[in-house]
DNA sequence: GCAAAAAAGTTTAGGGTTCAAGCGTCTGCG
DNA sequence: CGCAGACGCTTGAACCCTAAACTTTTTTGC
């Protein structure tokens, strides 16, 4: 199991912690994380090849649409970088793509010309409600077999994984 | 299910439906699958940062690597490429990089020359295990404030959406 | 005021991802 | 036998992704 083991005072009491822990049968901690990855690689795919053939349209591309549609003023490229977890000179190349099929445009702020604006327009708002539906029906398809009170357990309980990790990662920018 | 609405006699039907469902407080596949694909891109951006810092080394690399540590006589491509959920294309240039690196080496079968079989080089087997502890250490650190119990229920129910998934993609096939 | 620092976007280089098309290699069946 | 189709892998085109360097614009500190 792996004790980083610092310093040997301690090691005795880890010790128990650990040999209890081996007796439950393991790395709860990275059995979770590959079971994570294995559903969303499997429902991403899914949902990419769907969006494809359906929209002719990429699920990062969804992701940015999704966020513009419930801020009618649009959102600055920073903004829109920090709310998808996409870097921002991805940003750019999406929103370059989207622009050029029409379902959004870029303003330069007024006041500021650093800043870009991205929003959506009218065929963006008609084309994502229309993806948003389907998206959702595909969910509900894909967990089907799962019952309500099962997916509200689970999402409540993700929170606490995500707060962990969360946590983790503010403490660790030290 | 998918109700791309077509038909003005259903609609009245799917509206009831989804008021119901509003009432509830709902989307929960909607929300659970949103929630899951947020924590599973905060953890596996910071796995390949630290990946590419400490090894060089990238996410999927890692996976072939873990999946052919335990196979000694090695796997052939296809096999790696069902394995790891990568298309069969991806295979061949993530072959390429890690052949580069001498991680691993590729040999062709004896009795059918269609067939490449990959398997990890000494040097392959120890820079993975190098990683494989780093690794775990990592996860354990990034859900170090969720207690064991929870960690196994979840473990547990994530196995229902995904037996939920798994058969709702086998049974769109026809 | 003005140089230095900071902020917002873009560009670039190196991977990763998919699908579809291509190329050898087997194999089943007529 | 022989060859049509299946199989296993590679290639190519288009997109996604990240980090790091770079531009342009604005702010900050004297």
């Amino acid at each position: 199991m792996s004790d980083n083991s610092l310093d040997l005072a301690t090691q005795a009491v880890d010790l128990e912690i650990i040999v209890d822990r081996a007796r439950d049968g393991q790395k709860l901690q990275l059995r979770l994380w590959l079971r994570m990855l294995s559903i969303t690689k499997m429902i991403s795919q899914e949902i990419r090849r769907r969006l494809r053939i359906e929209f002719q349209a990429t699920l990062p591309q969804f992701d940015i649409l999704a966020q513009l549609y419930r801020e009618r003023d649009g959102l600055r490229l920073g903004e829109l970088s920090r709310r998808t977890m996409v870097t921002n000179g991805n940003i750019t190349g999406l929103a370059d793509r989207l622009e050029a099929d029409g379902l959004i445009v870029r303003e330069i702020l007024d006041g500021d010309r650093r800043v870009t604006v991205a929003k959506l327009t009218k065929q963006g708002r008609e084309t994502f409600a229309e993806m948003a539906s389907a998206h959702e029906g595909w969910l509900r398809e894909l967990m089907s077999d799962v019952d309500q009170d099962t997916l509200a357990l689970v999402l409540s309980q993700l929170a606490t994984v995500k707060n962990s990790a969360s946590r983790s990662l503010v403490e660790s920018e030290d």
